[in-house]
RNA sequence: GGCGGCGUAGCCAAGUGGUAAGGCAGAGGUCUGCAAAACCUUUAUCCGUCGGUUCGAUUCCGACCGCCGCCUCCA
């Protein structure tokens, strides 16, 4: 039973989709006006890590992910690059893809961009203004909270109070009440990206475009929608707020947040020098595989400490993890089955899928993987791996990384005459009892980053 | 100020009302000509501090200390 921890109502609840098989998600994408941070992909590794799993367990699944194309950052730095908003967005989109193909993450099957999406917007703006939720002021149209009593469950906040005080309104618009939020802003400045409507020329306001493209390619109401921890408030809530008016009918079933990482045990920020984005990493030589790993290997509702120790210690890890699924590719194993080396097998299986079904807990479900490399390890020292137990520990192998997606495709073992004779000639050297030229040789393939390993069934070798 | 979360070995971290998973790093060992890989042993008498409840608490309650997040754009 799949249990995910749902924020509207703090509990951990067992998954069951709307609609039969079909799992209809949503997740908040980025805003395209710089790279991605590593912040930003721990959240959308854990998205795909719940889309990943929810298909493991046998879902199809739905799920779309918008690309936020126009707002205020982004007029914001496209006036300083002097380009055009088409131009500026999709720069950093087709980053972020990259990224995302990077990182193994899959592509959700629907990425709308906002701007493509404006008669949506307007049309559910139109909705809301006939059912009288909406007021205009200054060309602008804002959604009036005073018209959605259930506003702020979500978020647990009572903003009655609160938001009437000191921090109100550094946004230069008129509000009636300090509570409301814009829909559509009229431009400020004649040359800022408008598009007309009923209403009068302008552009969507933040949360109106994930309500409208969720809606359009999900439903009305659908069963998870997905984001970072900090737009809880008011991001969430006031998606809430504008769909639910408009339809009457609730909008989603589970609230799906992922936590803030921490960088070097400090909040990441520019001015802190913490800031990663991807090819940050690469650049300092960490693959793309270990970033996942790393990311994915704390549960996603716990704050993550990202360290550089911590990515050297999940390249290690994850050598381990494949260094152990080559040794079985390679075994030539005898027919049949040893009942300790399938028991570990079976046991990694079952509880891989008891930590994830426990919202999600990869901690847990790479401990059964390991306690699974260590007994199988210890089974082929012993050649008690046979080739039943062989197939069935590379198949839970296939099947886990179906969810992680760390381990990548099997290598196949590769030929290389040059290094192949160069095995050979160290070969010969140690059966000469000649040392120092064998060692001279391993020596000369590892600054090639080969690495040797002298197994009794003869010289492997592999890349580092 | 309001709300929420966290504090477990050198590091990352799971977890439970009955006495501490897993990973990385370190040390010792087995194997090896030496390595590598792998395995074994070892590293928290104890889970921020102090109280309380309980037969028993790391796990529940309270206080305190520290850290983080949200309350404003933000993954």
């Amino acid at each position: 039973m799949f249990r995910l921890k749902n924020t509207l109502t703090r509990t951990k609840e067992e998954f069951k989709p709307l609609e039969d098989n079909l799992v209809r998600m949503y997740a908040c994408g980025p805003t395209v006006y710089d790279y991605g941070h590593i912040g930003n992909f721990r959240t959308f590794v854990a998205v795909d890590i719940l889309r990943r799993y929810l298909k493991y367990l046998g879902y199809r699944v739905q799920h779309v992910m918008n690309i936020t194309d126009v707002e205020d950052k982004i007029i914001r730095d496209m006036k300083a690059a002097g380009k055009s908003l088409r131009e500026f967005t999709e720069f950093y989109t087709q980053e972020f893809l990259d990224d995302l193909d990077r990182l193994n993450i899959e592509r959700p099957e629907v990425i709308p961009r906002a701007t493509e999406h404006i008669s949506e917007m307007s049309e559910l703006v139109e909705r809301l203004q006939e059912g009288g939720k909406t007021y205009a002021s200054d060309g602008s149209v804002y959604f009036s909270i005073s018209s959605f009593p259930q506003y702020g469950r979500l978020s647990g906040l009572k903003l009655e109070g609160n938001l009437a005080g000191a921090r109100v309104d550094v946004d230069e618009y008129d509000k009636a009440d300090a509570r409301d939020f814009v829909l559509w802003k009229a431009p400020k400045d004649p040359d800022e990206p408008s598009w007309e409507t009923e209403f009068g020329p302008g552009r969507p306001g933040w949360h109106l475009e994930c309500s409208a493209m969720s809606m359009k390619y999900l439903g009305e109401s659908f069963d998870i929608h997905c984001g970072g921890v900090d737009l809880i408030f008011p991001h969430h809530e006031n998606e809430i707020a504008q769909s639910e008016a408009a339809t009457g009918k609730t909008f989603v079933h589970t609230w799906f947040h992922v936590e803030f990482l921490q960088v070097e045990g400090e909040r990441m920020s520019k001015s802190k020098g913490n800031f990663y984005t991807v090819r940050d990493l690469v650049d300092k030589g960490f693959s793309p595989d270990v970033i996942r790993y790393l990311l994915l290997s704390a549960p996603y509702n716990t704050q993550l400490n990202f360290t550089i120790d911590g990515l050297r210690g999940a390249a290690s890890s994850l050598e381990r993890l494949r260094n152990l699924r080559r040794r079985l590719a390679e075994l030539a194993a005898a027919e049949g089955s040893d009942s300790s080396a399938i028991v570990a097998v079976k046991n990694a299986e079952s509880g891989f899928a008891a930590g994830m079904d426990d919202d999600l807990n990869t901690s847990a479900a790479l401990a059964a993987i390991f306690d699974m490399v260590r007994e199988l390890n210890t089974a082929l020292d012993e050649g008690k791996v046979l080739e039943d137990d062989r197939k069935a520990a590379l198949e839970v192998f296939k099947k886990i990384d179906s969810v992680l997606g760390v381990l990548g495709p099997l290598e196949k073992p590769m030929l290389d005459p040059e290094i192949e004779s160069l095995i050979e000639q160290r070969n010969m050297a140690r059966r000469e009892r000649k040392f120092a030229r064998a060692d001279e040789i391993r020596a000369e393939l590892l600054a090639r980053g080969i690495v040797l390993e002298d197994t009794p069934q003869g010289t492997k070798w592999r890349r580092k």
